[in-house]
DNA sequence: GCCAATTGAGCAATCGTTTGTAACGTGATA
DNA sequence: TATCACGTTACAAACGATTGCTCAATTGGC
């Protein structure tokens, strides 16, 4: 309501408008005096310059924004960390979204964004926004995903690792510890996240002259419950797998606590192993093998493309950052 | 770049700007045939408003700021989830900030938020920003504080438990439970969370009968390695308490797993209780007992309150929520 | 002492919307 | 036909900052 502007600046030095701006950028020529008056009243009248009157004037709101999916989920946490400290430092601010792994939430995110004229956008999709992603694309905004690459989008700057190849080195390394009998839980088949780590596992199945068991491979939603349901019908079965692949942390999560449920043992009874199980605290038993995507890398790597995209004019190659996952040996196989 | 602005449909109807905004907002009265004219226009060209003009207009950017000092930490995300959910209801954006519990980062952020014109502000202070503050005051802006309530504000709306008489009563239960010899790892003195917690165990403590042992009380920093280090520290004293109280849930990470790396066990050789130690995992074992704060209603609650003080013109009383914790009982005392 | 060069500061347009007010056209009534 | 009323639309002024351009003032060189 009474906040300081420039005018009123301008007005108790007897001097202009322009002069006051030019004095707080540095970008014409003011006089030394005149600056040091500038300063001290700026400094004295708690001035705070307007950015959303600076956006409109330059025609860049020099934000960027993150949708994901789960905010508490700890992997999106340090996405959003990476990226959070990229923008910092080149002066962007970080509007962070969070979709609930929910389609119309996204979508409400995504026309928010572009309403607040979002100069560029991380986008951890759930699929299926196509249209509203065309209209970033006229307002030449960069986007990059990560994680899931929507259906319908072809060309497109990516950082990820490379699931498939993951998928299947897990796999590989899961059948050299001496196990045959794999099944796996994967993420929703509409989601490349999902349909690329099970399409490794089953690589590396073949690869090994292994069948496929259909009923040992069920699609969860990325959610705890759904892990958890999805293990109580594999430990239901007449004759179970000896070893299961799990595509995300909170899927492991419900899976470990229907085994324990069961009063079955890891990895003795069946052994785990995961995608992004890191667990903070340490403190989960046994400690659970995983392949860890390097989510602060991810989330920094996606913010430094988008800050060159803005920068550089020429429009260079799709840009696709493949980033190596690390695998952690727990005690679970 | 090249986004489809009002003046652009309106030329292309032949009509004046002002009519195709008032279409849009339904604010004037535009004819039926026009209005239709327009809207198709619209929906043709994908248009977009352009929220920054809009909130430089209107004076009012309609977005509130959320700054929290741990983002992955699964209690500030529940909190964040609670105040978007109110803040989608009603039209209003939240701007997440993380101030990774850092002073010049949680400046900084507030310098963001104030330049952005944001219209509210949720905070979870780490201390220390008092001049700013007050600007946002001078912006009439309305904060709610959340958890902390910093030094140097001695009036403002609140939204949170009441942590010294939530730590008296769980130290009492603890004491009920025949426990005498009872430390604690609590947080920051200069923060009111730590502080209040710190006041409320030693009052219960006294009005037990029972002396105080300063030896058994060690200030964290609410992060995992000062909750290792201080059980460390526990642990190695000659004399040490039967039962420890743990400020928040970080710290008990940590303060568990020095436990167990001393090969003692839970509650049998040391008894754990703690704030907001929930393990949305289930799999940490013993389940903790704690304390836990409501924090998705507190979310929910801080950011109604902004929308009411938005709304209403008259300034009332500060108010002051407080929540009720719920104690949920694991295996750990 | 005069003209050119250089510096300092102001004017005014602009970014895309919203909205008070004025003007316009149509139809009805006297 | 003139007047009035009413429903529609256009005009133009904001919102607060940035910046190209202009012009005045100072300086310096000859």
């Amino acid at each position: 309501m009474s906040a300081v502007k420039l005018e009123d600046i301008a007005r108790q030095l007897g001097v202009s408008i322009s002069t006051v701006s030019r004095a707080l950028s540095g970008n014409g020529r003011v006089g030394e005096k005149t600056r040091q008056r500038v300063l001290a009243a700026v400094q004295e009248s708690k001035y705070t310059v307007n950015a959303v009157a600076r956006s409109l004037r330059l025609r860049d709101a020099r934000n960027i924004g993150i949708i994901v999916p789960d905010i508490s989920n700890s992997y999106f946490a340090a996405v959003i960390k990476g990226a959070q400290e990229v923008c910092r430092q080149s002066g962007y601010a970080l509007m962070v979204c969070n979709s609930d792994e929910d389609r119309s939430f996204e979508e409400e995110a995504l026309r928010t964004l572009l309403e607040k004229q979002a100069s560029g956008l991380i986008l951890a999709s759930v699929g299926g926004c196509a249209e509203l992603l065309g209209q970033y694309a006229y307002h030449d905004a960069p986007i990059v995903f990560i994680d899931n690459i929507p259906q319908g989008v072809n060309a497109a700057d990516v950082v990820s690792i490379d699931n498939l190849a993951a998928a299947r080195e897990l796999t590989r390394a899961m059948l050299a510890r001496g196990y045959r009998e794999i099944g796996m839980i994967t993420g929703p088949g509409d989601q490349s996240t999902g349909s690329l780590r099970r399409a490794g596992f089953e690589q590396a199945l073949v690869d090994a002259g292994l069948a496929l068991r259909p009923e040992w491979v069920l699609e969860g939603d990325f959610r705890m419950a759904s892990g958890r349901a999805c293990m109580e019908s594999i430990l239901r079965l007449e004759e179970r797998p000896r070893a299961m692949i799990i595509a995300n942390n909170y899927m492991t999560y419900g899976a470990i606590n229907a085994i324990r449920v069961a009063g079955l043992r890891i990895p003795e009874d069946i052994a785990l192993a995961a995608f992004d199980a890191l667990d903070e605290t340490g403190l989960i038993t046994p400690l659970i093998t995983s392949l860890n995507q390097p989510a602060q890398r991810i989330g920094r790597r996606a913010a430094e493309i988008i800050l060159s995209r803005l920068a550089g004019e020429e429009r260079r190659e799709d840009e696709e950052v493949v980033l190596k996952p690390v695998l952690f040996e727990g005690g679970s196989w």
